[in-house]
DNA sequence: TTAAAACCTCAAGTTAAGTTAAGGTCAATA
DNA sequence: TATTGACCTTAACTTAACTTGAGGTTTTAA
């Protein structure tokens, strides 16, 4: 009846159904484990199983990186959530909270960026210290990370 | 009075004071170089010299990066310059309309995302075929490239 | 029960975009 | 003229995010 209980209340998945079910291969999920952003404990046979909500991690983990967010950072995020009961909508809400901020920064760079493109690839100046589209000063968050930045002034 | 013919109309520029001006190492250089996004000739010595337009190139590379787009794309976008004159404001005109829209493109994933993150990370719904955070189909552009994206399906 | 499918670990390979280092030459200047 | 700073080349190293492969064990299903 433990054992029966155990399986109501956490379904312990396979690596390769997760991995069919994510659409990640097996490879990224033990990459993923090592880099501490999924967890899994073992059966008698060592072999990996997961609770259901691995499915949402990743999820978020891919999500976050369309949004040009480093693993890393990702780790660090995930890492507010509870560790010892399974996160519930609430604890997944203030996840999605603090990236929101990221991607609104992202998308206004962007858009200035696209402004620039806009009136001075084509404008003819050809100093690099004039151009606005050079200017160094204006980059991306405070840490940089992701794709999408230009340096601070070095 | 060729050479100063020749100082007149191109002036030549050293690697050291490209870097300078340009904000990127030498040694970025000669990898871009490398890589055919710029030219240079050599003096007798064997040196790297440079026309004044190479200033605008390491710009306009320096932009595309930070709209997520990769060398290998720029690479093939700077192709379409003319390969005998020297660009003119037209030419780079016609660029900066190619990137303009990829950069729409972008912008628009972002703000897909955005309201996704919004609308769906705290949501509650467990799972992946559901959650329209993780809808495989929509993905950027149509060979990837850059850092945003999401796989087509496999 | 036995073969195939699914797992496991560990090491090495991959791509992008550069950077660093070593060993040697060229150019500007005191 | 001599020395220092700027250049040159080639090779190897770096980081992120995975993937591939080799060699071996466990599960599952006929």
């Amino acid at each position: 009846m433990t054992v029966q209980q155990k399986k109501l209340t956490e379904a312990n998945l396979t690596v390769g159904y997760v991995a069919k079910r994510s659409g990640v291969k097996v490879s990224t999920l033990h990459f993923y484990e090592t880099k501490g952003l999924i967890r899994s404990w073992r059966n008698n046979g060592n072999q990996r199983r997961y609770k259901p909500d691995v499915l949402r991690r990743i999820a978020v983990i891919k999500a976050a990186q369309a949004m040009g967010i480093t693993l890393e950072e990702v780790k660090q995020t995930l890492a507010t959530l509870p560790d010892e009961r399974t996160p519930t909508k609430k604890d997944w809400s203030a996840l999605s909270k603090q990236w929101q901020t990221q991607l609104d920064e992202r998308i206004a760079f962007m858009q200035r960026l696209r402004e620039r493109v806009d009136g001075c690839i084509g404008c003819g100046c050809l100093s690099m210290e004039k151009c606005p589209i050079y200017n160094k000063d204006d980059y991306l968050g405070e840490n940089q990370s992701g794709a999408v930045l230009l340096e601070k002034n070095t």
